[in-house]
DNA sequence: ATGAGAATGGAAACGGTTTCCATTATAATC
DNA sequence: GATTATAATGGAAACCGTTTCCATTCTCAT
């Protein structure tokens, strides 16, 4: 299994593989707060704290092994990926459910950038928002506000 | 000239105008904070409370005179653009100046997403990020942490 | 002039995140 | 196994951009 090799490998700490433990288990982009929230009603013991979260996301993204999606709620959210991968999303914005588009369009568009305006690409952010189709047949007409 | 016009039209408030007038001058991706550090540094009379800048780049937001940029550092930014248009950035991480890309290039991307996934497409976030040609000139071997 | 509704400013509250510091766990050395 | 140095952890406080609250001021139709 992965998660345990890159444990082996980069000794990760005991707050980091918990985090990428249950992130794997919500198996959604979740923020620091979701992930918190989630130990409390799911675990009793093992629980790290707030405090430990944070900094097990920071080092776990760090590694690569995680992606940070910000929605722009002001609440950053993260997401196993392959190490070094990324990808983007289509966003519900009625359920917040999110869809993951399976490769990233945007490489080769990244090398144009660099020619024409002598631009050196290091990363990017996509997000597309919107109504997936669940919702969009939940209530057939959503009111455009 | 646009902004008198729509002053007219819409009946912007006197918070809306200045704020409007501001950003035009300060002809950068600007958040709040920047505006409100802009009007102590510029202006003696007439600069609105940071409370009155929020409320006014709402409005002008719903009004479509602005365009919010939120390049994830905890900070929303604003930019006029033309009624209703949008656009992209390339966003150096150095210096912080955004170059904007002149079209989006994602509308005709949206429709062939609508139909693969059945999702109707609102809006999406597109930042580019890395070094810029003046920046990279500055330092020619930045080391790339 | 008068009165209703909107706009404004200042302070307090909010919420996600970061920092600080004391305590605890981990691992290497003797 | 005991002793240390180093890293990890938890809890509380600080931080900071933003929002809310409320009293005051402005605007404008009557």
């Amino acid at each position: 299994m992965m998660i345990q090799s890159t444990l082996n490998q980069q000794r990760l700490n005991k707050g980091s593989y918990t985090v990428l433990r249950a992130l794997k288990e919500i198996g959604k982009l979740s923020s620091a707060q979701d992930i918190h929230l989630w130990f409390r009603l799911n675990e009793t013991a093992d629980a790290p704290a707030l405090t430990t979260i944070y900094r097990a996301l920071d080092s776990l993204l760090k590694m690569n092994l995680l992606q940070a999606v910000d929605i722009g709620d002001g609440e950053r959210r993260y997401e196993i990926v392959e190490p070094g991968e990324h990808h983007h999303h289509l966003i519900c914005t009625d359920c917040l459910e999110s869809i993951h588009l399976e490769k990233c369009f945007l490489e080769a568009f990244a090398s144009s950038v660099e020619q024409r305006h002598g631009f050196v690409v290091r990363s990017h952010v996509l997000e597309i928002f919107g109504i997936c189709r669940k919702c969009s047949s939940k209530k057939p007409k959503a009111p455009s506000v």
